[in-house]
DNA sequence: CGGGCAATTGGTTGCGCAATCATTTTATGT
DNA sequence: ACATAAAATGATTGCGCAACCAATTGCCCG
């Protein structure tokens, strides 16, 4: 039994601290909001009879009469996926000094999934909202639009943004890694990718592009799968390559760490050298990637600031500092960054 | 610029549809809230006057009103730590789909944050609360004591738990793990450890009651930091236990496989063979540990069980379903394992 | 075709707080 | 000491919704 519990206690107000403290319930108001105006003596009386009684404010009651909710909605395809960590951090070391506080929608990289978390979100009237990529429904880029509420889109470079967006252009990023490779003279360049996000679709567009363009793409050397990435999904992905290209392939760009970590070590395994026989590079410089035998070549990516970058400029919006009201671009752009290691030539 | 948003639009309410759709406003209500006992022609009428006007009700004045909030908080010490994104998707994947929301705090560690969330989630009226370990000041646990929200306390086991409990003993994992060790013929076995909070110092506890029991405990060979833990410093604090025991140490037990890995890589640089020579065991199996060289010997622990359980839980308190009204035990054991694999003997 | 009953619909009220404006108290200067 | 301004405090009201109970409607049966 683990009901040491207590039932039905009764919700402290505003009125039952005023009545203790003898003062009325807006002065008490003004004390747990901190606004200025209160005597000393009277904000301590206040304050001793909050602590005394354990006074809690009621939020939604606060949130409906001021219509001020402190709240950033924020919508991400993946709590699995380590790269959303660290996006988030940036979000919540931004937001909660600030007093903010952050509710978070997982949307299985869905889009209807994403519209009904939109939906259920603007029912609480945040003060802001960060979602992932540019593929929502139309419905919800609707809803979004009417809201009112300053919108970041993050992650990727956004065709139209709905408000603001922070990211990188991922279809340059897999256009840099195909030229990497090619330049390093690899010659039959392949591909591995899971999941298949519109983020990975454009790396794997850029990069068909720039091998296309030294017609060096061959269709046969990109395997891709739509279940989730994961070491294991590397190693797997790999020898379907070698085995659907009879092993006519001498690098490989992975959509992400996790799959490059896998090809690595299943290229130990079968004895193919890495970097001088084949080469590979990943995406994200995850911390592991500097670790792997050999160091792992990829794209370095500004997660932690994509996310507090976008908080930023939320409250920028919501309060502006410079006189020019939105002198916002609609799109920064957070870059990224080659970082060569040993599995490349 | 990038103010394409409109400003001000007016909020709609129950009023504004019901007047639309020819009802009372208590009618929308209850389509809104998809109740039973509503004629499906009325129904109809309703939901097109909602879709047309593109009404989104307002959570605030509904949880105010009703006092249900379909929240649940979640307090964790870390966003950058792996082991939480695995329980927070046993906690979103059990919660979204009751359709409740959850409201997430980073208390980095600190029971003075941690105190400070609670506070704020308190006056949010939850349904339900989930925070890791037992450490709370005397002030959050009264506090949590008296608000008559079920409680879980996650990730280890908790000396009096506030409600319920669901986790496991670090103090036995740890035991386990030098008994490992002392079994493999590891004689003078080490501890590195990072960060070093609670349920670390409780693996450590119980190592050393172990080691100590089988007269191979030496505190020289016990390296800690209270900085965050890496691969990085793993391999850093690998060789601070090396210079500070001068190579005499045979073995060592990583909190966590971060460090592991580092440690792992150090060894090769510094040729040091494992597992004959050195042993290596981590903690929490993350998918990397298979995939080291040589495959980490480590802990398993369900990360994503004790997330999913805790909801489960709360969901069970809330809406009792069984008639024994609390047939729930304080203390849930998600219990651990041994993964034994190349980095020990 | 009508009586009786259950199912459906609506009116009123209050949830707890902050905005607004009115009132009282205090400080300042002469 | 008094006038005046300035600051602090208080009273009233409404935010949008759901609970509660009352009124109405439709349905089923004989």
């Amino acid at each position: 039994m683990a009901n040491n519990k207590p039932q039905g206690a009764q919700r402290l107000t505003l009125k039952d601290v005023a009545a203790k403290a003898g003062v009325s319930p807006i002065t008490v108001s003004r004390v747990v909001n901190g606004s200025a105006g209160v005597r000393a003596n009277i904000r301590e009386k206040v304050e001793i009879a909050i602590a005394e009684l354990g006074y809690i404010p009621n939020r939604s009651a606060s949130v409906l009469a001021s219509s001020k909710s402190k709240l950033i909605g924020v919508l991400i395809p993946s709590l699995s996926n380590v790269v959303f960590n660290d996006v988030l951090r940036g979000i919540y070391d931004i937001a909660t000094p600030a007093n903010y506080q952050v509710l978070l929608f997982n949307t299985h990289y869905s889009p209807e999934e994403e519209e009904r978390a939109v939906r259920t979100l603007l029912g609480q009237s945040p003060e802001g909202l960060i979602i992932t990529g540019g593929e929502q429904t139309p419905a919800a880029r609707a809803m979004l639009q009417a809201s009112a509420v300053p919108v970041v889109q993050i992650m990727g470079e956004v065709d139209k943004p709905i408000d603001i967006n922070v990211g990188f252009s991922h279809f340059e990023a897999g256009a840099a890694v195909a030229q990497l490779l090619l330049n390093r003279s690899y010659l039959k360049i392949g591909f591995i990718g899971a999941r298949m996000d519109p983020r990975t679709c454009q790396r794997l567009d850029g990069f068909e592009g720039i091998l296309s363009a030294a017609n060096r793409l061959d269709k046969k050397r990109i395997i891709t799968t739509q279940k989730p990435s994961s070491v294991a999904m590397g190693a797997s992905l790999f020898r379907e390559l070698m085995t659907t290209t009879q092993g006519n392939c001498d690098a490989v760009f992975c959509c992400n760490d996790d799959l490059a970590l896998g090809v690595l070590h299943q290229c130990k395994k079968m004895h193919i050298d890495v970097p001088k026989q084949f080469g590979v590079c990943g995406f994200n410089d995850i911390e592991m990637a500097a670790y792997a035998e050999p160091a792992l070549s990829t794209v370095r990516v500004n997660r932690y600031n994509m996310g507090s970058k976008a908080m930023e400029l939320i409250f920028e919006k919501i309060n502006p500092q410079t006189d020019e009201a939105s002198s916002i671009s609609a799109y920064i752009n957070t870059g990224f960054e080659l970082v060569i290691r040993q599995s490349t030539r």
